[in-house]
DNA sequence: CACCCTCTGACCATCTTTGACTTTTGACTA
DNA sequence: TAGTCAAAAGTCAAAGATGGTCAGAGGGTG
């Protein structure tokens, strides 16, 4: 192979692929160590091989005790459906309490989340939850409707 | 396990789950002797692992005769947790991640809401989503949590 | 040659561990 | 009773241990 991240990204795939819980957990210095990289070198492998859209979550720790822990997850297969509704929610100038439940909507006709959920997130941006400027609560309510199709990306299988 | 806080930590709460009045009175010495390290590592597991949000309380004496005593916060009434995070949101002057999340893994173990919901809702409220000054993510995740609380109450029949 | 990956290292952020110093409490003593 | 002392526990900031970020250098390929 011709360069380490390759290799590094080979090992890490060969590990999760035997672990049996699709989840490893490494020391970022111990892989650094073993392949004679600087340490950062993890993280570029990382962010380049193991990311959601290649159904990888990553969560780390910092500090004494340290890791980095990487899951194998299963890609909901209506992406497109996320993708489009992230165009809506782009285009959209202001975001109201009418469009965001028309996006959760549709995200519960598509099964992709269940109507209590729907109805919680619902409440949680409503214009009483979200006490503030019109613009504002456009700019909540798209990053958190933004955050909220990320993690819809993986769920159900993940 | 990899850090001594974390052993500490498990010792604590297995003893404490063995004790059968979710109470425990400790000597902060022992604990220190026993897993050798300094007497003020105790205070920080209790301080980060046994927080109110968490469930627990903890009262302690100086001087001879001395202890610390842990207790796990046994709630009958659903209502009871609800009144008793929405005290700690409300006391905290900050509002970060790791309070979130130990707001929302306590709702799941009190059997409020679920994985799915909770993990859902963390995203929301993440730094990512909030890409704020931390003044103004503290005052949005106090009122969505609120908001939560309020719909969990109402849901829960309240 | 241009461009896109890769690689590197300086600097940053976060969590843990340690120890010096402080406060509180109870027993003993004058 | 008041004062003193030793035995706890508490506080806090510095040091230590990890992982994260980013910009620039390096290198291969069309």
């Amino acid at each position: 192979m011709r360069n380490i991240s390759d290799v590094i990204e080979q090992y890490l795939k060969q590990v999760l692929k035997e672990s049996q819980v699709n989840a490893i957990e490494i020391k970022r210095q111990d892989i650094a160590q073993r392949f004679e990289c600087v340490p950062s070198q993890i993280n570029y492998v990382i962010n380049t091989r193991f990311t959601v859209e290649k159904g990888y979550l990553v969560e780390s720790k910092r500090g004494g005790g340290g890791y980095i822990r990487i899951r194998r997850v299963v890609l909901h297969e209506k992406q497109d459906v996320l993708s489009s509704l992230m165009d809506v929610i782009h285009e959209h100038p202001r975001l109201n309490e009418q469009l965001v439940e028309n996006v959760l909507i549709r995200l519960v006709e598509e099964q992709m989340m269940n109507e209590q959920e729907a109805q919680l997130i619902n409440h949680l941006l409503s214009d009483e939850a979200l006490n503030l400027q019109v613009d504002d609560r456009t700019y909540i309510r798209r990053h958190q409707l933004l955050a909220l199709m990320r993690v819809l990306r993986y769920r159900n299988g993940g």
